[in-house]
DNA sequence: GCTAAAGTGTAATATTATAACATTCCATTT
DNA sequence: AAATGGAATGTTATAATATTACACTTTAGC
C-alpha cells in the first residue's frame, strides 16, 4: 500500500494514490454521462492538478506538461483548464490565480475552499450552511445569486 | 441637489456626491488616526475608485490618472492601491482583478461583495452571520481563519 | 466516405502585477 | 536653518497571467 505518499503535505493523511484514482475515474464517468470528451491532454492536465492538494498555477502546469510535450503552449493549458472547470472537475482559486482538482465532482456541492498559507494545501469543504446564510442575505437585497467565490485563507491544523 | 447622479447605475439610488465625500472624509480621518499618509496621489486614486460603484481595474485607473499626470506608470497605481487596501479604504475583487472603494472603512466589518454581472456594480454588505457560519465550519476542521474572499456574482434587483 | 463540430497547433499579443534602484519629499533632531 | 533618516515617488524593465486569431486535425454522426 502506498498509504503514506504525501501524508505530510495534507491535513488528513490519506491514500493519495487512491484519492487521485478516484478523481480520475469520476472524471471519466462524469464526462461520459454528459457527453463531454475527456481527451488525453485534458486527462493528463487533470492528473497533474490532482497530483497534490496544493493549488497549481497554469504556468506551473505548463512546465510539467512540457516535460512530456515540449511544444506545449499556454493556451493548451488554459483550454484544458476551461474544459475541466466547465465539467466541474477543477476549480480556480481566484485569490491565488491557481487551480485545484475537485474531489466531489460526482455530487453537486456548495463548497468553500480552505487555503493554508503555510503549507499551501487547499481543501474544498461542504459549506451548504454558509451558502444558506449568504443566500438569505442576498435574497433580502433582492439580489439573484449565480456564482460564489468563497476562499478562506489561514492555517491548517498541521501548520498552526 | 445632485441626487440623481448615477442613480441608474446603483442598486439603491443615492446621493453619490455625498457618498463620495463621506468616503473621502472617512479616509482622511482614518489615516490621521493611524498615522498613515494619505498623499495627493493616494487620495486621487481613492477618488477615482469611489467615482462609481463599479469595480475598476488598475489599468483603467491608470488611464484616468494619466489624464492628469501623463507620465504615471502602473506601479504608481499599484502602490496607491496597496496603501488603500492596507488602510482598509479599498478592496480588491479577486474574481474580477478589480478594485472598489470601501464605504464602511471607519467601522470594522465582516463583509461580502455582491457583484452584478449585468450593470457591474459591486456592493459591499455586512455578512457577519455568514462569517459565523463559516468560522464554525473551519473551527470544526481546526483551521485557523485569517482572511476571507467572499464574492457573490449574480444580478442586482435593477437588472433582474 | 462526407460533413460539421470539436479539438489542437502555432504565433502573437493582451492584461495584470512586481522588482530594482535612483531620486525627492518631509518630519524630526540638531 | 542644516542634517538626517525613512517614506514616498520616479523610472525602467520585466514577470506572471491570460486571450485572440487563424490554420489544421480529429472525431462523431450521417
Amino acid at each position: 500500500m502506498q498509504d503514506n505518499i504525501n501524508n505530510k503535505t495534507v491535513q488528513h493523511p490519506h491514500n493519495h494514490q487512491g484519492c487521485m484514482q478516484h478523481a480520475l475515474q469520476a472524471a471519466e464517468q462524469i464526462c461520459g454521462a454528459k457527453g463531454m470528451r475527456l481527451t488525453a491532454i485534458r486527462k493528463r492536465i487533470l492528473e497533474l492538478i490532482c497530483a497534490s492538494h496544493k493549488a497549481i498555477g497554469a504556468y506551473e502546469l505548463l512546465d510539467l506538461f512540457k516535460l512530456e510535450d515540449p511544444k506545449a503552449k499556454p493556451v493548451t493549458i488554459y483550454r484544458a483548464l476551461d474544459f475541466l472547470m466547465e465539467a466541474g472537475l477543477a476549480h480556480k482559486i481566484e485569490s491565488l490565480n491557481a487551480f485545484i482538482g475537485c474531489l466531489q465532482a460526482e455530487t453537486p456541492h456548495k463548497s468553500a475552499i480552505l487555503i493554508c498559507d503555510n503549507c499551501k494545501n487547499a481543501y474544498e469543504i461542504d459549506a451548504t450552511a454558509v451558502y444558506e446564510s449568504l443566500f438569505t442575505l442576498s435574497d433580502s437585497m433582492q439580489f439573484k445569486p449565480q456564482c460564489l467565490t468563497l476562499e478562506l485563507h489561514g492555517l491548517c491544523v498541521s501548520c498552526s
